[in-house]
RNA sequence: GCGGGAGUGGCGGAAUUGGCAGACGCGCUAGACUUAGGAUCUAGUGUCAUUUGACGUGGGGGUUCAAGUCCUCUCUCCCGCACCA
C-alpha cells in the first residue's frame, strides 16, 4: 500500500475533474435539474479564511450527491466585487480598484480551486465587469420607467473634517473611525427604490417558499407590517392636525401627551409661535449626532423637550394635551409623530415618570403608578366614556368606527420597511445611467448605450462638498439630452453593492449572453434555484432585496417565477479557537490554505462538515482537524482489507443499508456532521469485522465521496473499479434491511430503567412480559408490589408502574 | 431598545421529535508494539458512592407511567438593526 499523500492525490484529480469538465452543466433539458446556489463571496484583501467552505462544501455535497442522482447540476460561483473596502484601499494606496479587485480575485480563485469544490467554472460572473454590470444598470433602468425610483433628502453620516458621507459602520460613538473627527447628519438628495410597494407581496408570499421559519419570521417582523389607524389630533387653536399611528385606538383615552419626532416639520411650522425655541434648536442639534440605532438604543435614559406655545387636543375626551419632542420618535417610522399611552407602554411611561405627565389607566389589571401594564391583548376598558367596560377587541372596533364616522382617523396599514436609499457618493459602484436635462428632467441613458462605464479617475476621494469622484470629471459629466439634444449632466452617484447581488443567480444561468440578461427558455428551465444557503446576517437585507428585485422582473415579464429561491437555509459561524469571533485585530484567523497544504483539502472539508451543528456558530480548533485526518488514514487503509465479492457483506449488510439512508436523508437536511459520524461508526463496523468485499467497500466510497471527494475517487481507481467514481450511481436501500430484527428493550419499573430484554422488533406485550418475568434484577423491583400499569410501546420500551 | 437564535461531560456535539442522556470525534488515563512517534492497536473515560446504587441536559416551578424534548417564571450568551459585505 502507497502512503496517503492528498497533496499529490488531489491536484491529479482536481486537474482530472477540469479537463473533462466533469462539473459543467449540461445542456440537456430533458434531465431533472438541480440549481444549488451559495453567496458569492466578496474578494476582499485578506483572502479566504476557514468560514468561506462551510457553506460552500454543503452545498458541494448536495450537488455532488444529486449529479450522482442523475441530476442536471447548475452549482455556480462568482464575485461580487464592488464596495467600500476595495475602494478605501485604493485610496489609501494609490491603486486602481479595478487591480485590487483582479489582484483578489486571482487569489480567492486559487483558493477555491485548492480545496476542490465542483462548481461549473465556465460560468464565473463577476459584478464590476461591464458586461455584466450593464444588465444592472438595465434593471435599475426598468424601475426607473415603473416610477419605483425617486429621489428624496436623507440624511447621511457626514465626517466634518474627512468631508466624505460615512457607512453607519464607519461611524464608532458618534465619530469618525478613520480619522477621530466629528461626524453630523447631512441631508443629501439621494435615489430611493420603493420597495415599500411590494411589502405586502414579500411577506404574503413567504408561504409559497421553503424557508427556514426563523428566516420567514425575521423578514416578516422586519417588513413590520400592523394594522391600525392614523388618528388625528388638532393643535388647538389652529386649523392644523397632527397625525399619528397607531394599533390601539382603544387605548386613546389614555393619551395624556404627544411625542414628535426632532425633525417634526410642524415645529419649523410654528417656529412663531413656540416659546422656547432656543431648547429646541439645541435639543435638534443633540438628536442631529444619533444614528437611528443609538436613538431608540440608547433611550435608557429618556431625554426630551416639551414644545411650548403648542397643545394638542385629544380627538375623543377633547383635553388639551402637551406636546413634547423626543430622540426615541423617529421621523422615519409612521408618521414621525405618537401619542403616548404611558400607562401601558414602557417607554412612554418612563418619559412620563420623567418629566413628570399625567398617567392615566385606561385598561384594567395592572398597577400604573409603579409601573406600565402591557400585558393588554385582551382586557376590561376603564376611565374611557364611550367604550368602558368593553372588551379590548370590541372597544378596538367600536372606537375605530366612531373615528371613522366622525372624521378623525382612518384605517391604514403601517410597515416598519423603509424605502430602499440607493444612491452612494462613492466610485467604485455601477454608475446610475441617468442624465439630467433642465427641460426634460431626468432621462434614462438609452438602452444601447449601456452599459454606463466607469471612467478612468486621478482620485478616488469623494469631492469637497460629498459629491462623487466621478463629479470631478467633466468630459464624463458633461453630455447632451438623449431626449432633446441639449446640454445635460450625468448623475454622478453610484449604486450599492447591494444592486448587483440582487440578481446575479439570473445571470448564472446565462453568463455570456450579451443579446439579452438572459434567455427565456434557460429561465423557464432553471427558475427557481432549488437550495439557496447563506448567512443569517443576510435575511433582512440581500434577501429581501432580491426577492423584491425578482418580483420587479416578474411583474414586467423578465423572469418567470414570482420567486427566485425556492429553499433558504443559513449556517452558522466559525468562530476562533478562543471562542471570539475570526478577526485579524484578534489574531485568530486560521487560513485554508494552511489547513490544505498541511493536511488537504478533504480533511479540511471532512472537519468543516463534521465540526458541529451546521446552523450554529462553533469554534475551530485544530485538534478536530487532526482526528479527520486520522479518519481519512483510516479510510484509505481499507484498501488492505478488501476482498472479491460483488454482494453486501451478510454481517454488515444492515450496518450498511442504514448507513445508506441515513447519508443519503442527513445530506439532504443540513446534518452533516451526523452522516459523517455515521460513516465512522461504519468504517469501526468493518474494521471490527476485518474483511470487506469490494460491494461494501465502493457504496461506502460514494457515500464518502460528496465530502471528501478526491481520496475516494483515488480509492476508486486503486482498488480497480469501473470508470471514474463521479461517473457511477447514488446507492439504494431497502428500506426492510435497514431495520434491527433484534433489539435491546429497556425495561422500566417506576420510571427508571432496571434492565434490558432482547426481542424482536415486532414482539408483543404478552412476548415482552414473559421475558421480564425471567429477568431477576428486573423481577427484584416488581415482587411484593402491585402492579398499578404496564405501558408498552412496540420496539421502543416498557414500563411497569408498580406501588 | 426592537427583532431573531442558543444554553447538554474537560471540549465540539448526538438523542429516531415525549421512550436507555452523552452516538461520533477531540482530549485524557493505562497497556501493547516498538530502528522512541505529533504513528498504529487494545481497554477505560458524566459526577459522586464504588457490589446492589444515587445524582445529572443554565436555574426555579409544573404536566406525564416517562421530560434535554411540552407548559410557566427566570438567568446568561451570541447575531441583525437599513451606507460593512
Amino acid at each position: 500500500m502507497k502512503e496517503y499523500r492528498p497533496n499529490e492525490i488531489e491536484e491529479k484529480w482536481q486537474n482530472i475533474w477540469e479537463q473533462k469538465k466533469v462539473f459543467e452543466t449540461s445542456n440537456d433539458k430533458l434531465k431533472d435539474k438541480f440549481y444549488a446556489l451559495i453567496e458569492f463571496p466578496y474578494p476582499s484583501g485578506q483572502g479566504l479564511h476557514v468560514g468561506h467552505p462551510r457553506p460552500y462544501t454543503a452545498l458541494d455535497i448536495v450537488s455532488r450527491k444529486r449529479r450522482l442522482e442523475g441530476y442536471n447540476v447548475l452549482f455556480p460561483i462568482g464575485w461580487d466585487a464592488f464596495g467600500l473596502p476595495t475602494e478605501n484601499y485604493a485610496i489609501k494606496h494609490k491603486i486602481h480598484p479595478k487591480e485590487v479587485t483582479k489582484k483578489n480575485v486571482a487569489r480567492f480563485k486559487s483558493q477555491l480551486k485548492s480545496i476542490g469544490f465542483s462548481f461549473d467554472w465556465s460560468k464565473e460572473i463577476n459584478t464590476t465587469d461591464p458586461d455584466y454590470y450593464k444588465w444592472t444598470q438595465w434593471i435599475f433602468l426598468k424601475l426607473f420607467e415603473n416610477g419605483l425610483a425617486y429621489k428624496q433628502e436623507i440624511p447621511i453620516n457626514w465626517c466634518t473634517s474627512c468631508k466624505i458621507g460615512l457607512a453607519n459602520e464607519e461611524v464608532v460613538g458618534g465619530t469618525c473611525e478613520r480619522c477621530g473627527g466629528e461626524v453630523v447628519r447631512k441631508v443629501k438628495n439621494q435615489w430611493m427604490l420603493k420597495i415599500t410597494e411590494y411589502a405586502d407581496r414579500l411577506i404574503d408570499d413567504l408561504d409559497s417558499v421553503d424557508y427556514l421559519d426563523k428566516i420567514k419570521i425575521q423578514q416578516k417582523n422586519w417588513i413590520g407590517r400592523s394594522k391600525g389607524m392614523e388618528v388625528d389630533f388638532r393643535i388647538a387653536g389652529k386649523d392644523e392636525e397632527l397625525k399619528v399611528f397607531t394599533t390601539r385606538p382603544d387605548t386613546l383615552y389614555g393619551a395624556t401627551y404627544m411625542v414628535v419626532a426632532a425633525e417634526h416639520p410642524l415645529i419649523e411650522k410654528y417656529k412663531e409661535l413656540i416659546i422656547n425655541m432656543d431648547e429646541i434648536r439645541k435639543y435638534q442639534k443633540y438628536v442631529s449626532k444619533k444614528s437611528d440605532f443609538e436613538r431608540t438604543e440608547l433611550s435608557k435614559e429618556k431625554t426630551g423637550v416639551e414644545i411650548k406655545g403648542l397643545k394638542a387636543i385629544n380627538p375623543v375626551s377633547q383635553n388639551e394635551i402637551p406636546i413634547w419632542i423626543s430622540d426615541y420618535v423617529l421621523m422615519s417610522y409612521g408618521t414621525g409623530a405618537i401619542m403616548a399611552v404611558p400607562a401601558h407602554d414602557s417607554r412612554d411611561w418612563e418619559f412620563a415618570k420623567k418629566f413628570n405627565l399625567p398617567i392615566v389607566e385606561v385598561v384594567k389589571g395592572g398597577n400604573v403608578e409603579k409601573e406600565a401594564f402591557t400585558d393588554t391583548e385582551s382586557g376590561i376598558l376603564v376611565n374611557s366614556e364611550l367604550i368602558n367596560g368593553l372588551e379590548v377587541d370590541v372597544a378596538k372596533e367600536k372606537i375605530s368606527k366612531w373615528l371613522e364616522t366622525k372624521g378623525l382617523g382612518k384605517r391604514t396599514t403601517n410597515y416598519k420597511l423603509r424605502d430602499w436609499v440607493f444612491s452612494r457618493q462613492r466610485y467604485w459602484g455601477e454608475p446610475i445611467p441617468l442624465i439630467y436635462c433642465e427641460e426634460c428632467g431626468w432621462v434614462p441613458v438609452p438602452e444601447d448605450e449601456l452599459p454606463v462605464k466607469l471612467p478612468e479617475v486621478e482620485n478616488y476621494e469623494p469631492t469637497e462638498n460629498g459629491e462623487s469622484p466621478l463629479a470631478n470629471i467633466t468630459e464624463w459629466v458633461e453630455t447632451s439630452c438623449p431626449k432633446c439634444g441639449r446640454k445635460a449632466r450625468r448623475e454622478t452617484d453610484t449604486m450599492p453593492q447591494w444592486a448587483g447581488s440582487s440578481w446575479y443567480f439570473l445571470r448564472y444561468i446565462d453568463p455570456h449572453n450579451s443579446k439579452g440578461i438572459v434567455t427565456k427558455e434557460d429561465l423557464d428551465y432553471w427558475l427557481p434555484v432549488d437550495w439557496y444557503n447563506g448567512g443569517m446576517e443576510h435575511t433582512t437585507l440581500h434577501l429581501l432585496y432580491s426577492r423584491f428585485w425578482h418580483k420587479f422582473l416578474y411583474d414586467i415579464g423578465v423572469v418567470p417565477t414570482k420567486e427566485p429561491y425556492s429553499k433558504r437555509t443559513s449556517h452558522g459561524m466559525i468562530l476562533g479557537e478562543n471562542n471570539e469571533k475570526m478577526s485579524k485585530s484578534r489574531g485568530n484567523v486560521v487560513n485554508p490554505d494552511d489547513i490544505v497544504e498541511e493536511y488537504g483539502a478533504d480533511t479540511l472539508r471532512t472537519y468543516e462538515m463534521f465540526i458541529g451543528d451546521f446552523e450554529k456558530s462553533v469554534p475551530w480548533s485544530e485538534n478536530g482537524v487532526k482526528g479527520c485526518r486520522r479518519f481519512l488514514e483510516r479510510v484509505w487503509r481499507l484498501q488492505n482489507i478488501v476482498v472479491p465479492g460483488d454482494k453486501y457483506t451478510k454481517k454488515l449488510e444492515t450496518n450498511i443499508q442504514k448507513t445508506i439512508k441515513k447519508v443519503s436523508e442527513d445530506y439532504e437536511s443540513l446534518k452533516f456532521n451526523t452522516a459523517i459520524a455515521a460513516l465512522m461508526t461504519l468504517l469501526n463496523d468493518f474494521n471490527d469485522f476485518g474483511k470487506i468485499t469490494y460491494a461494501d467497500f465502493k457504496t461506502y466510497l460514494i457515500l464518502l465521496n460528496p465530502v471528501a471527494p478526491h481520496i475516494t475517487e483515488e480509492l476508486w481507481e486503486i482498488i480497480g473499479l469501473k470508470g471514474m467514481l463521479n461517473e457511477s450511481q447514488w446507492p439504494q436501500y431497502d428500506e426492510d434491511k435497514a431495520k434491527d430484527e433484534v433489539i435491546d428493550m429497556p425495561v422500566q419499573v417506576n420510571g427508571k430503567v432496571r434492565g434490558t430484554i432482547v426481542v424482536s422488533i415486532d414482539d408483543t406485550q404478552d412476548i415482552a412480559r414473559d421475558k421480564v418475568k425471567e429477568n431477576k434484577n428486573i423481577m427484584k423491583y416488581i415482587e411484593g408490589k402491585q402492579i398499578v400499569k404496564e405501558i408498552f410501546i412496540i420496539g421502543k420500551i416498557y414500563n411497569i408502574v408498580v406501588k
